[in-house]
Order: C-alpha cells, then sequence, then structure tokens
RNA sequence: GGGCGAUUAGCUCAGUUGGUUCAGAGCACCUCGUUUACACCGAGGGGGUCGGGAGUUCGAAUCUCUCAUCGCCCA
C-alpha cells in the first residue's frame, strides 16, 4: 500500500473522535485511581465556539489527556449555562419575528417558548468542541437551568437567607432600559465617552441671585431634590438656609452643604438627584431627601416628570438643553469626556434606578475567597493575577451583589409575599406553613401569597457548578470523589463573575455537604489551580468578538489546518497567562478577517512531517542483523544518544507541567520531534537507498516515535492517534488516547554532549561546503588535528562513523601537522578539521574569514580575562561559575591558535 | 484618582531562583539543493548595544529607582 505524500486530517479527525466516543474512553464514574476532574466554564447555551473558546478548551483537553494517559481517572464535565439576559433576549427576538409579544404571554407560556428554543439552538457549542478534539465526559453534560441545579439554587437561596446573607433592600440598582431588569456591578461595563459639561443656573429663591451648577445629565433635572455644595467652599456659605428654584419644573430645593462635593469641579455646586444617581442618592439619605424617579422602565419620561412624558431620556436631553437655553439657564456648554456605563448584554446606557432588589451581603465573603488565595490553598496561575483579585476583593471595593433580575428565563426566586411579609421557603408549601405560623390563620392558602416574580443572576446558579455538576447537593458520593477539581482553566475576564464567587460557595457549602471526615482530607475549595488564560486579540490588540468582527471563524479553521492544526496553532501563540495576539489577517480589501492562520499552518506542516517521517520508515525493507558492524555501531550510539534526549525532555516538561507552561512543552515537543528525532536520529538510521534495516533498529525507532506520540497525545491527539495505529498492528483497546505517559527516567548528559559534539563537527563540514561552493554529497577526505579530546571522541564506536555518514566523507583521518595543502580548515569545538577541497580555495575571502572569527574568539577571551583577574569576581562568585568561566578561558585560547595557525598557513 | 501588566530580531512572542557563548523560537528574509519520506521539504546564513537613564552586584534581559510609550482592571 502506498501512502498520499500529505497527511490528510479530515476523515482521520473524524474516525478517531467517533472511536474513542465508542469505546467510551472520556466516560468517567469513581473507580479505586486518583480522580483528576475539572469542570469546564460553561458556555452561555446561545452561544458558538469562537477563539476564546477554542483556547480554553484546549488547554483543558490538554491537561485532562495527559491526566488520562498517567493513569488517573480523568474526568472533565461539559455544560452549558443558562445565561438569563442573553438567551431570554434572543427567544424574545425570535418571537417577535413570529408575531408573539412576550407580554402577551404567561409566565409558562414564554417558558415553554424558551425551552423549545433551548432544545433546538442551544448548546451547539457542545458539538463543536467535539471537532476540536475536546474530551469530555459527555454523558455527564450539565446544564445551569435544570432541575437539580435548580433545586440547589433554590436550597442555597434560603439558606443563605436564614443565615441574614441574603437580604431584599431599596437600593439604588443599575437598570437596563433594554433588557429591562436591574444588574450586578459586575455586568456594567465603563467607558470614556465624549459628552457635554452643561452649566446651569438655578435662581436663588425669593431673590435676584443665581447659583450654577454643573451637569452631565440636564435631562434629570426634573428630578433634583437640593442643591449641594461643600461647607468648606467659601464661595457659597452665605447661600446657608436658602432654597434653589428648579427651572422647568419650579419646584423649590434646599441648598445643603456636603462633603462629597469636590470644590474643583465644575462650578463646585451640585445637583442632587437621589433617584437616579448612587452617590446623590447617599446624600439624599444623609440630608432626608425626597427622591422622584422621573423615568419609566425602558428609560422614557416619567408621568412624575411632568414634561415631555413618554419621550425617549437622551432626546429629551437635547429637548431640555434647548429649552433651558431659551429660558436663559444655560450659563455654557462645555467639551467633556465622561464615563458612561452600558449594560455588557445589551450595551443601554444603564441608568441608576432607586429600587427594591434582593442582594446578597458580600463583605463576609469576600473574606473568606480573599483568605482563599491568599493562604495558597487556591492558587493562581500567573500569580500575578492576585493582584487583580486582591484590588477588587478588599474591603473599601466590594459592594453587595444584587441577585434579583426582571427576567423569567432563569430560577424564580423562592419569595412569596402577604402584605408587609416576606417568606422564602423551598417550595410553596413550606411557604404556605410559614405564612400560617406568622399570621396565625389557619385557613390561608396558597392563593393568598405572592410569589415574587423575579429571577436570580445567572451567576447565582454558576457559582455552584463545582459542586452542582456533581450532584453535590443531592448525594455526597460523586463529590467525595472528584471534588475539589484539580484546576480551572478560564480567562481572567470573569474572575469576579464567576471565579471568586465559586470559591466564596466553595468554602460556604461544600464543607458540609462533603462531611466532616471528606471535607478535612481534601479540602472544600472548589479546585486547586486556578489558570487564566489570556484573551485572544486581533492584530491591534483588540479583543476578538463576533461584534466587532475581527474574529475568524473556529470551525473555518479547524476545517482548513484540522483540529491538530488550530490546537497548535492555538497553543504555540500563548503563553501562560499572556493576552495573546492571534495572526490571523485583515483582508485590506475587505477589511474582513481571513480565516487563515501561520500558526495553524505551522501545526498542520508538523502532523505532515509527521506523516512522511512515518511513510519512510513504512517503506523500509527489513533484515535480521546489519551486514556492516560500522552501521551497527551508529545505530547503536544514535539510539543511546537520543533515549538521553527523550528523557531529558520529559523531566524538563514535567516541571513545565506543574506551573502550565504548555506553549513551552510543545515547543519542546516539536523540537524534539522534528529537529532531533526527525533530523538527526533518523538520518542517523536510515539505510542507504533502497538497502535494507536491521530489525532492532527499526523496533527501537518505532519504539521511540510511539512514545513520542504519546508524549504529544494531549496537545494533537488526532495525528498521534493515527500513528499511534499505523506504527503496529493494533489489539483491540490499544489506543494512544490510553497508552501510558512516559514516567522521566535518569539520563546522562554526556552521552548526549559527545554526539552533539560530532553534529557539531557535521554541520560544520556542511557549512565550509555551501561557504566554497561544493557538492553537498560529493565525497571528500576529512582529516583532524590529533587531540586528546579528539582521539577519545572519535574513539566511542559508531562516532567516526556517523561524522563519515552524515558528513559524507571518504575518509577521516588523523593528522600530525597543523596545515594539509590542498584542504580547507575549520575549528569545531577546539579542534582543527580539514576539509579535502578539489576546487580553487580564495585565500584571501578565507583570510578573512578566518580573521573575523578570530577577532571574535579574542574578544570573547579578553571579557573572560577581565573576568577573572577581578579578584571579587574569583573570591565571590561559586566556584563552578569560576570553573567554567576557567573552562571557557582555555577553549578560547585553543580555538585562537587553531586559527592563527591557519592565518599562517595562508600566507 | 487607585492598582496591574507590557516594552527583547522585520512580525508574533519565550527567556522560571541574577551565573553553561544567554541574547533564543516560530514566521518572514537571503543563498544553495529536487528520480532518494516530506517543497506543507532539506542544508546553510544574515538580523537585536533586551524602551531611555541611573543604581545594587564580582556579574543584570533578569533586582531597585526613575522617565517614556502602550494595554488592562477598579473607582
Amino acid at each position: 500500500m502506498t501512502l498520499s505524500t500529505r497527511y490528510n486530517p479530515k476523515e482521520i479527525e473524524d474516525k478517531w473522535y467517533q472511536h474513542w466516543m465508542d469505546k467510551e474512553y472520556f466516560y468517567s464514574t469513581p473507580d479505586d485511581r486518583e480522580a483528576y476532574s475539572i469542570v469546564i466554564p460553561p458556555p452561555n447555551v446561545t452561544g458558538m465556539l469562537h477563539m476564546g473558546h477554542m483556547l480554553n478548551n484546549t488547554i483543558q483537553d490538554i491537561l485532562i489527556r495527559k491526566a488520562r494517559l498517567e493513569g488517573k481517572n480523568a474526568c472533565w464535565v461539559p455544560g452549558t449555562d443558562h445565561a438569563s439576559i442573553a438567551t431570554e433576549a434572543k427567544v424574545v427576538k425570535l418571537l417577535r419575528e413570529q408575531g408573539i409579544k412576550k407580554s402577551d404571554l404567561t409566565r409558562e407560556e414564554f417558558m415553554v417558548h424558551a425551552w423549545e428554543w433551548k432544545e433546538k439552538y442551544g448548546g451547539i457549542i457542545l458539538d463543536q468542541l467535539k471537532k476540536l478534539g475536546a474530551s469530555c465526559d459527555w454523558k455527564r453534560t450539565r446544564f445551569t437551568l435544570e432541575d437539580s441545579l435548580s433545586k440547589a439554587v433554590l436550597e442555597i437561596f434560603v439558606d443563605l437567607h436564614k443565615k441574614g446573607k441574603i437580604y431584599r433592600g431599596l437600593r439604588i440598582v443599575n437598570w437596563d432600559p433594554v433588557a429591562l431588569t436591574a444588574l450586578s456591578n459586575e455586568e456594567v461595563i465603563f467607558t470614556e465617552e465624549r459628552s457635554h459639561l452643561y452649566h446651569v443656573r438655578y435662581q436663588i429663591e425669593g431673590t435676584e441671585e443665581w447659583v450654577t451648577i454643573a451637569t452631565t445629565r440636564p435631562e434629570t433635572i426634573l428630578g433634583d431634590t437640593a442643591v449641594a455644595v461643600n461647607p468648606n467652599d467659601e464661595r457659597y456659605t452665605h447661600l446657608k438656609g436658602k432654597r434653589a428654584i428648579i427651572p422647568m419644573a419650579n419646584r423649590s430645593v434646599p441648598i445643603i452643604f456636603d462633603r462629597y462635593v469636590e470644590v474643583e469641579f465644575g462650578t463646585g455646586a451640585l445637583k442632587v438627584t437621589p433617584a437616579h444617581d448612587a452617590n446623590d442618592y447617599e446624600i439624599g439619605q444623609r440630608h432626608q431627601l425626597e427622591t422622584v424617579d422621573i423615568f419609566n422602565e425602558d428609560g422614557t419620561m416619567s408621568e412624575t416628570a411632568g414634561f415631555y412624558i413618554g419621550e425617549d431620556r437622551f432626546k429629551v436631553r437635547k429637548k431640555i438643553v434647548k429649552e433651558l437655553e431659551a429660558s436663559g439657564h444655560i450659563v455654557k456648554i462645555e467639551d467633556y469626556n465622561n464615563k458612561v456605563g452600558r449594560s455588557e448584554r445589551t450595551n443601554a446606557v444603564v441608568e441608576p434606578r432607586l429600587m427594591k432588589q434582593w442582594f446578597l451581603g458580600m463583605k463576609d465573603f469576600a473574606k473568606t475567597a480573599l483568605d482563599a488565595v491568599d493562604s495558597g490553598e487556591v492558587k493562581f496561575y500567573p500569580e500575578h493575577m492576585w493582584n487583580m483579585y486582591h484590588n477588587w476583593l478588599n474591603e473599601d471595593n466590594v459592594r453587595d451583589w444584587c441577585i434579583s433580575r426582571q427576567l423569567w428565563w432563569g430560577q424564580q426566586i423562592p419569595a412569596w409575599y402577604l402584605g408587609e411579609d416576606i417568606f422564602v421557603a423551598k417550595s410553596e408549601e413550606e411557604a404556605l406553613a410559614q405564612a400560617k405560623e406568622k399570621t396565625g390563620n389557619a385557613n390561608l392558602t396558597i392563593a393568598d401569597l405572592t410569589r415574587d416574580e423575579d429571577v436570580v443572576d445567572t451567576w447565582f446558579s454558576s457559582w455552584l457548578w463545582p459542586i452542582s455538576v456533581f450532584d453535590g447537593f443531592d448525594s455526597p458520593e460523586e463529590l467525595r470523589y472528584y471534588y475539589p477539581t484539580n484546576v480551572l482553566v478560564t480567562g481572567w475576564d470573569i474572575m469576579f463573575f464567576w471565579v471568586a464567587r465559586m470559591i466564596m460557595a466553595g468554602y460556604e457549602w461544600s464543607g458540609d455537604l462533603l462531611g466532616e471526615e471528606a471535607a478535612k482530607n481534601k479540602g472544600v475549595k472548589p479546585f486547586h489551580d486556578v489558570f487564566f488564560t489570556g484573551m485572544v486579540r486581533d492584530e491591534k490588540r483588540r479583543k476578538m468578538s463576533k461584534s466587532l468582527g475581527n474574529s475568524p471563524e473556529a470551525l473555518e479553521l479547524i476545517e482548513r489546518y484540522g483540529g491538530d492544526g488550530v490546537r497548535f496553532g492555538m497553543l504555540s501563540s500563548a503563553a501562560a497567562g499572556n493576552d495573546i495576539v492571534f495572526d490571523a489577517p485583515i483582508d485590506p480589501k475587505t477589511k474582513s478577517v481571513l480565516n487563515e492562520s501561520k500558526l495553524c499552518e505551522q501545526g498542520q506542516n508538523f502532523c505532515n512531517k509527521i506523516w512522511n517521517a512515518f511513510r519512510m520508515l513504512e517503506g523500509l525493507e527489513i533484515m535480521d542483523a546489519p551486514k556492516e558492524e560500522s552501521t551497527a555501531a551508529i545505530n547503536q550510539l544514535a539510539g543511546e544518544w537520543f533515549e538521553n534526549k527523550l528523557q531529558q525532555t520529559i523531566a524538563k516538561h514535567e516541571e513545565s507541567f506543574k506551573t502550565y507552561r504548555l506553549s513551552e512543552v510543545l515547543m519542546g515537543l516539536y523540537n524534539l520531534i522534528w529537529n532531533d528525532f526527525f533530523s538527526e536520529y533518523l538520518e542517523f538510521i536510515k539505510p542507504d537507498y533502497q538497502q535494507p534495516i536491521d530489525k532492532a533498529t527499526y523496533e527501537q525507532a518505532i519504539g521511540f516515535f510511539e512514545r513520542l506520540m504519546t508524549l504529544l497525545h494531549p496537545f494533537m491527539p488526532f495525528v498521534t492517534e493515527e500513528m499511534w495505529h499505523q506504527l503496529r498492528d493494533r489489539a483491540d483497546g490499544d489506543d494512544c488516547v490510553i497508552s501510558k505517559y512516559p514516567v522521566a527516567k535518569a539520563f546522562d548528559t554526556a552521552v548526549i554532549e559527545q554526539l552533539d559534539a560530532a553534529i557539531e563537527v557535521i554541520s560544520k563540514i556542511r557549512f565550509t561546503r555551501v561557504q566554497n561552493g561544493m557538492k553537498q554529497k560529493e565525497a571528500l577526505k576529512l582529516s583532524v588535528l590529533k587531540s586528546e579530546g579528539v582521539e577519545k571522541l572519535l574513539a566511542k564506536p559508531g562516532m567516526k562513523e556517523v561524522i563519515l555518514k552524515r558528513g559524507y566523507l571518504s575518509a577521516l583521518e588523523f593528522s600530525d601537522t597543523d596545515e594539509i595543502e590542498g584542504t580547507i580548515a575549520f575549528v569545531a569545538g577546539t579542534d582543527k578539521f580539514f576539509l579535502e577541497a578539489n576546487i580553487e580555495i580564495d585565500v584571501a575571502a578565507e583570510k578573512e574569514k578566518i580573521e573575523k572569527d578570530l577577532k571574535h574568539q579574542q574578544g570573547f577571551a579578553t571579557g573572560i580575562e577581565k573576568k577573572l583577574s577581578n579578584e571579587r569576581f574569583v573570591n565571590n562568585a561559586p566556584p563552578a561559575v569560576v570553573d567554567k568561566e576557567r573552562k571557557k578561558l582555555a577553549d578560547a585560547h585553543a580555538k585562537i591558535k587553531l586559527l592563527e595557525e591557519s592565518l599562517k598557513g595562508l600566507g
């Protein structure tokens, strides 16, 4: 059978993924083995695979596959997040297209539509992950809104309420006038936007005097209930006890003195609108001000405003400014950049509104979450992420979490109202029982109670994810086995939304759920390590996102370069934790991103190289024993050398894995496989054209190849599985995905160095040939000036033979003289070699080259001499370092001597 | 305003506790090479005073300070 010269990932990748699924290799149940568990950061159920997902999930897959190869019980739990706001918006939109208004539906009817949508379109992303090779335990696929997870949400809501941590309060909240729901602080994105600072004058009541305030939001004037100045501001002290008249509304409001007001800002006088600004609200609280809410929920002016009722706030701003200008109230208008908060989901400008909402007190939680990381129980990679985390969670910054959302797609808050009373309970029955007890009225029915219409924030379910995916709230068995999970791999952008909160939840509940003993033995944290991946950015360093259109299509990339190629590309650009600039170029003509990537191409080329190296091996004829002793010696030497290189690499990679330096491991394997194994080892053992190879060497090569495939498997699962099966006839179930990961063994650097020295000689021979326009493969004689070192080196069996073979030499001889007619000399290591040259030697050019080298060596030697003559260096530096310097100097001197002699020889 | 990170070859980035020629990788570039596993290839090469300045040290890409530029988080 002849194999194509091209590796074709398409059918191969699908074939093996199906095979792994059929064999249920990704399926995990608790057993005697050590568990290695990862929970996926659940992508939005509405989501499509993007570059961030690919990076994130490739990393998780690498870790989980490696654990599996190491014989651990690897369990990667997949799933999706119900994403209240995003999904509800999608469903509402779809219904609108069908002519159905959400407001015409009951909650129950809406939920039926929403679930239909979810079943039909949701979770496409999980299938996309399969294309990438993700080895999730698909039987465990979870959804944050499924029954058992929702049940857990209600339970912990009730629990936290009992503990007094959840409360319902009247606060200024972030209101999204498009999604028509409150948001948490984390869901508001502040960006600087160009706007204006309006200076507006208010008349002092009963006088002809005016006070000028500065505001960016003149439309809120109608909700003003005071004018505030700083008590230390001498400009305004005379206004004590006076009142100001609000333009248009013609209401009179007090002039108050509050230290919050910045004297330097604007005019030093501030209009106070307690209903529409968090700071103003606090001022209002301090001075018992009235709050006047002038907006409807959709951001239009309300009846209370009294003007422009029903018109949008931003249109009204313009109209009011015009009106104020006409009435002479505008003193001046300045250009001004201010921070505008927009809803993360709808991009609507968030309106601060005074509302009753449910909150979770964060003080204690924040401390728990801080301690977990401070104490080192939970480790962050990269470490500096701790700073951001710490900054957010410190007492001054952390604020209570608004957890209620005015939506339907989510877990409905388990609170029932009867008059002024609130009953929080897991079920209606319990709530009713509570109500009966409280009121003493045994005749109450559930119809007398009104359930809270709101749902909880999506993150209020996802913070339980590491516990709830193992059904930890129902039974401890799986939790005791898989929890704490080994590592969480996620982008740092959801550090506060999710990571910090999972830590809080872990410490809050898992202790009780695990039971005392298990909690003590295993710990209650949700994960040991958090590996924060960087954001994937485009050429201009913008975050890749669908809305910007700057992200290549993930599936297109896989289609083009194969899953392995894309995995390689993602990872090779992603050093631990740093943001990555992905190389997908932008078409200058269309301005749209091209689904191309040099890095992925490199990965694809790597697959092809592996494939072709195998084709060479596969095409060899095999004989029992080598015909010649020299061949046997070379093969023996090559095998020894590569075995040691391999062990050296494995050991190094173990260290890198510990700190999640995965791209380092991948590049290491790339070099080991391509350079050391293919370019050196295989070339050493490759027999002459159409000659057979001996069985032992062939077996050894296949053995190396096989181990390399296991090592590479976590990174490039498809090509390695394919090669695994090409390399040998395999019994059923003998698959690379479950092969045995090599354990690092001792290695001998001396063995590595010796052959490396020979490789240097070979390389110099080639260089000499290229420099002098000589043929690469013309058999030439090489001589070497006798030295102790080179004699010892060449005495090693196979060493001389390997130089002869790879240098295309006719002979390799020792010489006693340091000048040989008709040769070109070069220095390798500290030895001088003479390559036969059947050409006219350009003496001048040769001299120039030697002089250049000589100059370099002399400079190098001078540097070291200076160092060594410095007493403080010799006395203070560790002896090993000094010795190395001495050795370096001796080598340099030896080289200088050889070069000088060569120069002399040339005349 | 508070905090974090970055600045190394034309480009994208590695460089772990300061010490093996440590200044590196990939891509790009240049020269040569094709009946020999692979041109998605092979052999060889050029290219950076590690953002500027100062300091600590026997020794600094690495530590400290400072300036500059860029990016980000929080207010």
